[in-house]
Order: C-alpha cells, then structure tokens, then sequence
DNA sequence: GTGAATCATCTTTTT
DNA sequence: GATGATTCAC
C-alpha cells in the first residue's frame, strides 16, 4: 500500500457550485458537458485528487488526454496538487501501446512491433494496390489509405468489409485492406489506427485482460471526448465495463475531428448509453470577455445538431472584437505584425498573443512579414521536423535495429547513403524473402545463398547486414544510450559524410541530424531513472504530435492551425482568412455537417481569445501560387459583421469607422495612372494560351489582370507574376 | 548503378 | 509550388 499518495496540497473550496458537483460525484458514469473556458481541466484534476482524498491509489486512476502534451499538462497538476506517483496519464494511442506491449503475446504480436505513420503507410498501401493487380489509377494510395482508416476508425475488419461489400468498387477495396493488413503483419508492424483497433479486440475477446485492466484502473476518465472515434469509444467501454465507473468530459459545440472518424454521437448519447449517468453542465466561463463570448455565442447558434448550453460570461467588458478586411494576404498579414507590435508596446507579452489559420499553408505570409517587421514568432509544427529526409532516414536505421522483420525500414536506407546496391539487386532480395516468408533483413544475412544475385552485389548487401548487425550488438551493451547509437550510426552508416550543404551553402540537414542527436540526449537523460528502451523512444516519436511542439512559456508570438490551436489560450488572438473555401473549407461545402464542422472550428477559434480577438480577411489571395478574388466568409454575416462595412471597422462600435481612418490603406501602394491593359485587349498566356482581357485592376505593383481564356476557363492574374504577352 | 533534370500530380485539418 | 516518379546521360 502506498501511503504517501493523498493530495494534501487540494482544495474544494475555490471551485464553483457545478464544478465541485462534477468533482464530488464519485462513482458511476459521469458526463461533463464543460463549455469553453470553464475550467474542465481544473475540475479533471480536482476529481483526481479528491478521489485520491477519498482513499483510491493513484495506481488505480487513468486519465486520457487528446494530446501528450495535454497529458504532461495534467500529471504536472496532479503532482502539485501532492500526487506524486502511480498516476496513469496519457494519450489513446500511448495507452494502447502500453497494454500492447505488456499483454503483446495474447494480442498476437511481437512485443517490438515497429509503429507506421503516415510516409510508411503510404508505402505499404501502394505495395499492396500493387499486390492486388489493380490499375492504380482508380485507386489512388491516399484515397484508400483513407477508406482503410475510417474502417479502422470504426472497428471495421478485413472481413467484416468483405462480407458487406457489395460493390465493385467496395469488393476491391475489401481485397487491398486484407493485403496491407499482410504486409503490416510482416514487417511486424501496426499502423495509428492499429494500435487502437487491436487493442479495441484484446478487450473484446479476452475477458481475462479486461478483467485485469478493469481492476487496474477502477477509475477511468477521458477528456475530449467529443472527439473520440467509434474505436476509442469501444476501448473506454472495455476498461470500464466491469465497474462502470467512466468520465468523460468534452463540449459537443467544440468537436472538430470528424473528417478523422471522430463521432459526435459518442457524447451526444452517454445517457442513453449509460442510462444511470450523472450530467453536470459547465456553462460560466472564466476565460474571455463578454464581448468575445456574445460573437462565439452567435455563431454557433447556427448550428442544429448541438446539445443545449449557455456562455455564460464572468469575467469584466473589454474590447470590442475586431474585424479587418485587407486587399491580399500580404497585407494581412503585415496590418497582423504592426498590431502586434503595438500590443507590445502597450505591454503585451510575445507568448500572449497567437494568429490562427486554417490551412498550413497560410503561416507562410505570416512569416514573412514577421521577418520584415523583427517579431519573434514559432510555428507549432512539431511533426514537421520528422518527416524531413534525413531524419526519416536515421529513424528508419534504428527501427530498424529495434525490429529487423520492418521491411520498409530496410528498403529505406540500404541503399542509404549510396552503397552500390540498385533496384534489381534489392528486388531480388525481395523475391527471396518473400518465397521463403523470411523478413529482407534475414535474407541479407544469407545473401550469399541468393544465385540470382551478382558476387560483387552480394559482398555490399552483406557488408550492409555486417553493419546491421553490429548496430544491434551495440543495443545490448546496458551503457549505450539512444544518443550514442544514434551518433555511432550517423557515423558509421556513411549518413554524416553523405549530407551536403544546398545550393545557398546552408548546412541544414547535418543541422537537423544535430538536433535530433541531442534530443535523444535529452530524452536519454529524462528517463535515466526508467529502463527505457529504443522501442520506447522510437514509439514516443511515433506518437508526437504537432501540439507537443507548443511551448506556453517560450517568448515568441504562436503562429498555428484552429485544429492545434485546441484547448489552449491567449490573451489577444487574430484569425486570418475569413474567407469562403478557406473557412469554410471547400471541401466541406456540399455536406451540411462538415459546414457545422467548420462552424465549430471557428468557435473553437473565437474562444480562444481572452481579452482581444481580431478577425481578418482579404479580398485577393493567392493559392498554389494563382491570385484569386475572394469572398468573405459566410461565417462573418453569421457573427453580425456585415463585410462591407468591415472595412477597418470594429465590431458593435458605431463611431469607430471614423476614428480609425483607414489604417489598411498604409499598406495599399498607390495605383499607377497609366492602365497597361484594357478589357478587350488580346492576350497569350505560357500557360494558359490565348484570351481576352476580362477586367483589369490598377494597383501598381499588385494589379490585377482578370482574362478569359480561349479554353474556357477565367483566372485573376497578379500582374508581376503573370507571364503575359500583349498581341496587336 | 548514379545523379541531374524534367514531368506530373496533388494541394485541409492530425493522433 | 512542393514532392514524387520517370527519364536520360554518364
């Protein structure tokens, strides 16, 4: 018994009657409809620490977080609320690979199992289309990637499509899911999705690790739960089952990963599911100010399919929410800088203030003018930096070494730096392994058996396996962390002499290799306590998420996608791009409950803003690199603000139109007198061919050629980026 | 078998 | 406009 584990540093006292109603119910389900900013992870905590007041072990408490950095959020609180030890806090997939490991043999799996993420997917999705003698055409890798993961998503197997397949199309893709569930079992691999699904099966067909795991965690409770997916809910059920006693806290209006499998039914029938649930709404928010809340509340008022619930506001008035149109994004983005700096210099704090996008690909204007203007700012990306080239690579050697059946680890790097060894050789060796159902790995061993191959092919596959193989020696020496074998394969492999500076003498990707090599130190001096292990850390790389990379305390200006933007809070948010196809997205548009979707995308948005939010779009905006005109989001009519007076206006403020006399027009270059073209006028495109001259904006610099070309199609052309030629 | 160069394709959000 | 596949010269 662990005696020292009750939370003497916690009290009920502060918290509101609500709050201390979710906190006190102890057993049973128990469903938190908590809204934004109203202190759920308070509250989570609090029950934690409370029930551990109450004499439950810390050992016998799980928590499940969306992110991981969430949960290091979480088991921070704990611990200062005097939770020192036992507590079991992560993230589903973390979970899953936990009880993966432990029950692994029951499961039917190899306890080093290699975790595929999206690159590696997409490389046995493609093998398996291939497998199956389909033109590929009809099935493109990404698409059916998707088709496979929503059937994971919603627990789905192999044969469960099959038999429900009625369809040609559906009866193939039956065909390629079996395949790559094969060929994921040969490189003894799992997926993201796996790692739930099977785990979502050990429960459902063994009644003895249910029961085990139900004794474990006596008191289950997951946050977020508006964005748990069939499987997931399937897993909560399985840990619970037994004693029933499941929290699940989240807000319906904020569920925003549906397009992932995510199923708003989940929470909208707990009660129905559970029919003896206790509900406790938390409707005050202490987070934003009214008038921030009174926009948000609009909004979603728009929404059907919701559950009932109030913002109620308690914090003082304040600012009145912003709402900005500039003519492209270039100017968007420096009126966002120049605001910025003027938050600044009346006091804010960099890591106070965030601009939230919908698409990545918007950060990049953002940047620039952040560059042009010296604000400090960071991107939070964090899986950015692993899918860069030569990190994959040094991953793929320590996968590896950590589970040599990982074919595609393999294939990755054995001609990586190059070593002489070519597609037919490589081929071949495939061929062998695959008669022989034995991993490449083993058949590079042995390549000396393999006649097909040439001897002087054979000698570098087998100098490459003598290589392998000294790696994973060094794995049992108990003194050699991630860090040194990491270091000893960036040398030995040839990686570090193959990595050359680019064109502009820049040495990034010896830089990258750098940082990677010394955050494995880290991370090997982190858990020098523990006995981790490779299969640990290349886990905890799997699994990083681009939250993690957030970093409350850095002082930099956040500059990050709605979806990242999720459960955090800043004292001053912009959102830029307010625009029809952007947000709403167009590839929500013809479905009314991915409209509601992106609806509540721009609530999460909206709701992260404590004291000033500042709503921005532009009138032209280039994507991929084609100027185009745009229209203001519907969104903006929704929340009352009529785009046309938009114009430096601010929301609810009569008098403000007059008393800031269009500051945007800064930054708006004065136009030329002189028009270069006329509408009328013949024109011939590089690209596009021959057309006429539809409209044309003079704005200097940035004007703007509108042609309807001969092929039919209309384009808005930025003039200075335009390759067009006047013809008479 | 290698590396440069060109072509084609896709382009939302991410654990 | 970036990434991946293909092609071509060596």
């Amino acid at each position: 018994m662990e005696l020292m584990d009750f939370a003497p540093n916690f009290s009920i006292d502060q918290l509101t009657q609500s709050q201390k109603a979710a906190v006190l119910h102890r057993d049973g389900p128990l469903l938190i409809l908590a809204g934004p900013g109203s202190g759920k992870t308070r509250v989570i905590t609090s029950r934690i620490a409370q029930l551990i007041k109450d004499g439950v072990s810390p050992y016998n408490i799980c928590a499940i977080t969306f992110t991981n950095k969430a949960a290091e959020e979480m088991r921070q609180r704990t611990f200062d609320m005097g939770v020192t030890s036992g507590l079991q806090v992560s993230t589903f997939h973390s979970l899953c690979v936990r009880i993966l490991r432990q029950y692994a043999q029951m499961a039917n799996l190899e306890p080093n199992f290699s975790i595929y993420s999206d690159a590696e997917q997409k490389k046995c999705v493609k093998d398996a289309i291939a497998d199956c003698n389909v033109a590929s055409s009809n099935f493109m890798p990404s698409r059916v990637l998707n088709a496979i993961s929503k059937f994971k998503n919603d627990l789905e197997s192999v044969e469960d499509v099959a038999k429900r397949a009625d369809g040609f199309y559906l009866e193939i893709l039956a065909k390629i899911y079996k395949r790559y569930q094969e060929i994921l079992l040969a490189n003894n691999a799992l997926d993201f999705d796996d790692l739930l699904v099977r785990t979502a099966y050990l429960l459902r067909d063994r009644p003895e690790v249910r029961s085990e795991l139900s004794r474990r965690f006596q008191y289950l409770m997951v946050d977020e739960y508006q964005d748990t997916n069939h499987t997931q809910y399937q897993i909560a059920k399985g840990l619970s089952i037994e004693h029933g006693n499941i929290c699940v806290t989240g807000d319906p209006d904020q569920s925003i990963y549906r397009w992932r499998g995510a199923d708003i039914a989940n929470i909208l029938a707990f009660e129905k599911d559970y029919p003896n649930a206790k509900v406790v709404k938390l409707e005050e928010n202490f987070r934003s100010t009214p008038e921030i809340l009174s926009v948000a509340d609009k909004l979603i008022a728009n929404n059907s399919k919701r559950k009932e619930k109030r913002l109620i506001a308690t914090c003082e008035s304040g600012n009145k929410v912003e709402t900005n149109v500039y003519s492209d994004e270039q100017e968007e983005s420096l009126a966002v800088a120049r605001k910025i700096k003027s938050l600044i210099s009346s006091g804010a704090n960099l890591n106070e203030i965030a601009v939230l996008y919908r698409v990545n690909s918007m950060s990049r204007a953002l940047e620039e003018a952040f560059v042009n203007e010296q604000i400090p700012y960071s991107i939070v990306r964090g899986v950015e930096f692993y899918s860069r080239k030569e990190i994959r690579d040094m991953i793929a050697y320590l996968k590896l070494i950590a589970n040599p059946s990982d074919n595609v680890a393999l294939e990755r790097i054995i001609n990586t730096p190059a070593r002489g060894i070519g597609k037919t050789s490589l081929g071949r060796v495939a061929d062998y392994a695959k008669a022989r159902k034995i991993s490449m790995y083993e058949a590079v061993t042995s390549v000396a058996f393999i006649d097909t191959i040439s001897k002087a092919a054979q000698s570098k596959i087998a100098k490459f396996g003598h290589m392998i193989h000294k790696f994973t020696k060094l794995l049992d020496e108990p003194s050699c962390g991630i860090a040194d074998l990491m270091e000893t394969v960036y040398l030995e492999s040839g990686m570090s002499d193959s990595l050359k500076p680019n064109e502009r003498g820049e040495d990034t990707a010896r830089a990258n290799v750098d940082e990677l090599i010394s955050s494995a130190a880290k991370y090997d001096k982190e858990t020098e306590s523990q006995q981790t292990s490779l299969f640990d850390y290349l886990q905890s790389i799997a699994l990083y998420s681009d939250t993690d990379a957030y970093d409350a305390n850095s002082p930099t200006v956040s500059l990050m996608t709605l979806h990242a933007a999720k459960g955090l809070e800043f004292e001053n948010a912009f959102i830029v791009g307010l625009e029809e196809g952007l947000l709403p997205h167009e590839r929500s548009k013809e479905n009314p409950e991915e409209l509601e979707e992106e609806r509540r995308l721009f609530f999460v948005g909206i709701t992260r803003a404590k004291r000033n939010l500042n709503i921005s779009y532009a009138k032209y905006r280039s994507m991929r690199g084609m100027l185009n005109r745009t229209i203001p989001s519907k969104f903006l009519y929704e929340i009352g603000m009529s785009p046309q007076n938009a114009y430096a206006n601010s929301y609810g403020s009569q008098d403000s139109f007059t008393s800031k006399p269009k500051k945007t027009s800064d930054y708006v270059p004065k136009p030329k007198s002189t028009a270069l073209y006329r509408a009328g006028d013949s024109v011939r495109h590089s690209k596009f061919g021959l057309g006429k001259v539809k409209e044309y904006l003079d704005l200097g610099e940035k004007s703007v050629v509108t042609v309807r070309f001969d092929s039919g199609q209309t384009k808005a052309l930025l003039l200075k980026y335009a390759k067009l030629d006047k013809i008479g």
